[in-house]
DNA sequence: GTATAATAGTTTCCGCGTGAGATATATTCC
DNA sequence: GGAATATATCTCACGCGGAAACTATTATAC
């Protein structure tokens, strides 16, 4: 049974036999699966009530270590994320009380987002459910697999520019 | 010198020694390259003048074959959106001349989508410069790491429920 | 054959991110 | 020290997709 990927390439084949298609075995699948991946991480940070970027603020403010703080600015290069999306995500979290917002005295430009500590207990339960999610989705392979995608996947990231 | 995801990896194994967040060299990294690639895709339909949905629209008619049409349920069905996405999406195209969109007659609830002369010259220029982008976008790799890759990535969609 | 359910698309409202400008503060250069 | 520039953040209009409600048509049940 051909998954969906390769029926598409054997279209392409079919109706561009002038064009090598091969490189969409790579790319369409792995564009394919981050979104699925991603659906099953949502629906965990949904249970904790959290959406894809609150988790992401809570969870890189906690792994930096206490007092588990950052500017916006270091928070949007982080997490890939514009300065306005920043804005908004803290904006979310402020509100909910998972996060504070406070001018830093060194420089009055900057601001300091730092967890409460109902945001620190909220991201540890949330993000203990999310790492045994991710062992579950690669259970599907052995370790020389998980080792073997993962030197890959880096190669390739590396290269495009980390 | 160590990636983003090693770092991060670093961060939570010194904060959450509890967890095994050995899973993050896969699964995040595969969502930042995705990110990545995007952008770099994006930015050549940007040079012809499409978005990503537009440019989905039209390779997905393109590569049926003559006489290059679908209906929007099986669009969307392909092109992993909802319902609603696929009709403004069409919108898009037809505004710009690039798909007609008329009734079924042998079932008047049913569209039939069609690329239309122009569309479809669009999408054929696009489409060649489009995995030329792919090809250079895969040049880090050697054949047995793009075979690798993809068998890894293919076992793993199919497991998910391709 | 008519009522009911199912199916195909569209519309509407909403959430979220982007990117350009606006604002406030810092720094640099005379 | 003041003007010009740079930096940090926020604001806002916009585009896009999701989800649910709505419309139109077809299929099913009796």
């Amino acid at each position: 049974m051909a998954d969906h990927v390769s029926t598409v390439m054997a279209q392409w084949e079919r109706e561009r036999p002038d064009l090598d298609v091969t490189p969409q075995a790579v790319i369409a699948r792995l564009h394919r699966l981050a979104l699925r991946l991603t659906d099953e991480l949502v629906s965990i940070y949904a249970e904790h009530g959290l959406g894809e970027g609150e988790f992401d603020v809570l969870a890189t403010l906690r792994r930096q270590g206490a007092p588990y703080a950052l500017t916006p600015k270091e928070l949007g290069e982080q997490t890939m994320v514009s300065s306005g999306a920043v804005t908004k995500r803290v904006d979310r979290c402020l509100a909910q009380g998972w996060v504070s917002r406070d001018r830093r005295d060194e420089d009055g430009r900057g601001r300091r987002i730092a967890l409460t500590d109902r945001g620190r207990e909220l991201i540890d339960a949330a993000f203990t459910d999310h790492i045994a999610n991710e062992h579950r989705l690669l259970a599907v392979f052995t370790a020389a697999e998980r080792r073997s995608l993962a030197r890959l996947l880096e190669k390739w990231a590396e290269q495009t520019g980390a």
